[in-house]
DNA sequence: ACGATCCGTTCGCTAATACTGGACACGTTT
DNA sequence: AAACGTGTCCAGTATTAGCGAACGGATCGT
């Protein structure tokens, strides 16, 4: 338990994470999963469901849907977000693919923002994944310093989570150089068995701001499609919302 | 500052709640919004942003992208919700016009899943609408008994958000038996000038669990399509949802 | 139909802590 | 260079978070 200022309230996250592994869980299913009196889940329950992080039903305990609100109000809230919708949407109908853009958020790449063009493959907003097994993840990290990426594999080191998985930190450095220097990083099933992804940086004043891209079936992301179509139309969108972003 | 069991973590959603308004934020000026001691503040904040709630950038804070993360999965944790998502989709589709699941919260109509057909009016996930004066809030609230109706007109009153906006009990009383006697409801511009909608109510065994939901501009949903073709189609797709549900 | 058993909730109590006010260090500005 | 502004840290105390036990209501099994 590494130091938490406030208790009470890293308890009651605690609270809503165990939630969010369960679904749905009584007072006392709770408490025991948690290490805590029956009162004391009781009390942060009733406190998260006056401000509208849990719903009750009946005994049984549910997350609100107060968190879609917070979350889609704190996206919305970051300029770059704001900006890039347009183009994630105009992205993803062009490539009838899915499009997204990506922002680093506490070592990780976050889908802030994901538009489906009809027959793409489903992103989770919000979803986190790492830094080096993605495209977009990688497009991020490029256009950090040297210093910044060694600590970066230090701390985290390079999780295998497929077979085409980037895990030799020496490999990464030189993928990283290039991407740095084409402006564009891919994916071949190096997160997910079979999906494939394009991104570029966008790129602001105070250095690279997220990632647009472009994620799809390895069957559809091939051959000239992936190698020029694709990377042509996420770097004319990247470069427009870097446009958008900097007036 | 009515009973909050855990004070804390009440504290700690105020300063959610301040950042929620302000986007962006330093440790004083939060300190002065909340009538607060800077270091209780800051306190917060750290462990706001230990969980995943907070980012700070230099002194200044922001809310986390974690939210998103949370809201979506407490969304999706939903049966209702992961059922419906194929089914406005479709919607969407077919009318190319925004889709909408709405889910009853604490009294309002909140906007759980959301598909916009092409053309479709944005709506914000997660956003809240009063359930009177929107056609899925109406969808809603016409299938709950007089007792819990009346006590809701009691306790929210029929605040008017535009001219057209039902603000007689008596009228919406009336209202809602037509819409739960043909299971479809229609709002013309009583929420929002020149928005309309129609909904149906998606009903499961324990009561209506939510509504199914169109919503587009004045010009285009008028004349038949407002009243035979959408119905029809919301109809049709709410009826699919509560198959799906039942099994 | 009726105990037995489970659950969510309530109620004191006490050790732990959330908040205050003040001091510190750092950057920018005047 | 000094005067402000900021974010961060520190000690003290009134507050309270969490515990354990008891209550009342529902559900289960018999």
């Amino acid at each position: 338990m590494t130091d938490y200022p406030v208790r009470a309230t890293r308890t009651s996250v605690r609270v809503i994470e165990a939630l969010l592994e369960v679904r749905e869980a009584g007072v006392t299913e709770l408490a025991e999963r948690l290490d805590l009196s029956k009162s004391a889940v009781h009390n942060h329950l009733v406190t998260l469901e006056r401000v509208g992080f849990a719903v009750s039903d009946g005994g049984r305990y549910r997350l609100g849907l107060r968190f879609l609100d917070v979350g889609m109000n704190a996206r919305n809230g970051r300029d770059l977000c704001r900006v890039a919708m347009a183009e994630v949407d105009a992205l993803a109908d062009q490539t009838d693919e899915m499009a997204a853009l990506v922002v680093p958020e506490f070592d990780h790449a976050v889908y802030a923002v994901a538009a489906s063009g009809g027959r793409g493959l489903p992103v989770r907003l919000g979803s986190r994944v790492p830094l080096h097994a993605t495209a977009p993840g990688k497009a991020v990290l490029a256009s950090a310093s040297p210093s910044v990426i060694d600590e970066y594999i230090e701390t985290h080191g390079l999780a295998a989570l497929t077979r085409r998985t980037t895990t030799s930190a020496a490999a990464l450095r030189e993928e990283l150089s290039t991407i740095g220097d084409r402006g564009l990083a891919f994916d071949r099933g190096e997160a997910f068995d079979g999906v494939r992804s394009v991104a570029a940086p966008i790129r602001s004043q105070e250095g690279t701001a997220g990632a647009l891209a472009v994620v799809g079936p390895g069957e559809r992301f091939s051959g000239k499609r992936l190698e020029e179509d694709l990377p042509g139309l996420v770097l004319t969108h990247a470069n427009d919302i870097e446009l958008a972003l900097s007036e």
